[in-house]
DNA sequence: TAATTTTTATGAACACTGTTCATTATCTTT
DNA sequence: AAAGATAATGAACAGTGTTCATAAAAATTA
């Protein structure tokens, strides 16, 4: 009875398949170019077929999403290995901005598009990669908060606070509109923002 | 020869009649929902009219943008009659957030979607309505910086903390993120890191 | 091995999208 | 009323996600 087995396997290897060529064409030509005929194209197989594997095209995205996580987890690796959490924080926005900067389009569908959450809806999954993510920013928070002198500091509210800082610096990059406060190369006014925020946090802290 | 007088006034009618219904469509229906096909519908013309008046679908965009500027425009009027520096920066983050809660589909237009800035390519036209509501803010926060113990602070590097703070936690909160956070009444969430935004900046001044 | 059943793949279609262009209809001028 | 200019459109093209009856392949049974 192995035959089931070997089935299971090599279901799991189409939609790996699948989900690989999403990658591929997400990273080469951005949310645009990835339309499920493309994916098909790619695999070549039928564009019929990719729904007997998944759902949806809001499900493809979902996984992609899943491994964009991933992705981002090995950028903070260095992260860990700092124990002060004051510059562990700062650590993390670094790396995750240069994950943004890196995989503009992944970013993208990891924290603005509606289709990966769609997805969530309908399964009623967890969030699992995104909360952890986010829970590990609002521990560091906490270690901050605790070793600091402004110990009234929500680290909940603090963590959020960092995140949307970053993430609309990020966004604001992304869609060019950073042209409007100078014109050039953006990442250095981003990086040069970055610390502002950094400052205008850790200064309170004295 | 008033022929060619009311011909024109003609075209900037139908001009002005294709923008009133996108923006209904959009605020209605959403982004998505926004086609030329169904503008048409809406103004009882072919399709194909449109072209006569708007040479693509990012130019009504473009100029559906610059009508959300005009209603962002007028959030932000109690704003100019508070004379106090920071209390003005305060209100006008309360008065962004507030239009972008009330119109999100519009808000996405204003500063996410990548569509009106081709058009923007294009046509080299400049990027006034945004710009110049930048520069007031710039403005604000060059006049705290003046009043207050902190004169090593940028406005420029201010304003754009602010804006991309802001920015992150609308974008968070429109994109449904701060489920991860809290959930329930996102609402609550955003005024409360609002206002912890200004605190860790205000904190600092004294 | 042969026939049958189950699983897997696909071609064609549907309802959309933005955009173009030759043709038709309307309006203005002669 | 005829000629010329302007405005509007129907039809088509290439693309999208998705569905479903049909066809091919594989696995099971006789």
């Amino acid at each position: 009875m192995g035959v089931a087995q070997r089935k299971e396997r090599e279901k799991l290897e189409l939609r790996d398949l699948i989900l690989e060529a999403s990658k591929s064409i997400l990273l080469k030509s951005g949310k645009e170019g990835l339309s499920i005929r493309k994916i098909a194209a790619e695999i070549e197989y039928s564009p019929a077929t990719i729904y007997l594997y998944y759902t949806d095209k809001d499900a493809i995205l979902h996984d992609l999403m899943e491994r964009g996580f991933e992705q981002l987890g090995h950028y903070m690796v260095p992260c860990w290995s700092e124990s002060d959490p004051g510059k562990r924080i700062l650590m993390i926005g670094q790396a995750y901005v240069k994950f943004a900067l890196d995989h503009k389009d992944w970013y993208d569908l990891m924290f603005n598009s509606a289709s990966p959450m769609k997805h969530l809806e309908k399964c009623k999954e967890d969030w699992d990669a995104g909360v952890q993510m986010f829970d590990t920013l609002v521990e560091t928070c906490r270690l901050y908060v605790e070793t600091s002198h402004r110990k009234h500091l929500k680290p909940e509210i603090l963590a959020l606070q960092l995140w949307a800082s970053v993430h609309g610096l990020v966004n604001l990059a992304q869609t060019e509109r950073l042209d409007i406060v100078r014109s050039g190369d953006s990442s250095e006014l981003i990086f040069e923002t970055l610390e502002s925020i950094y400052l205008s946090i850790f200064l309170g802290a004295e």
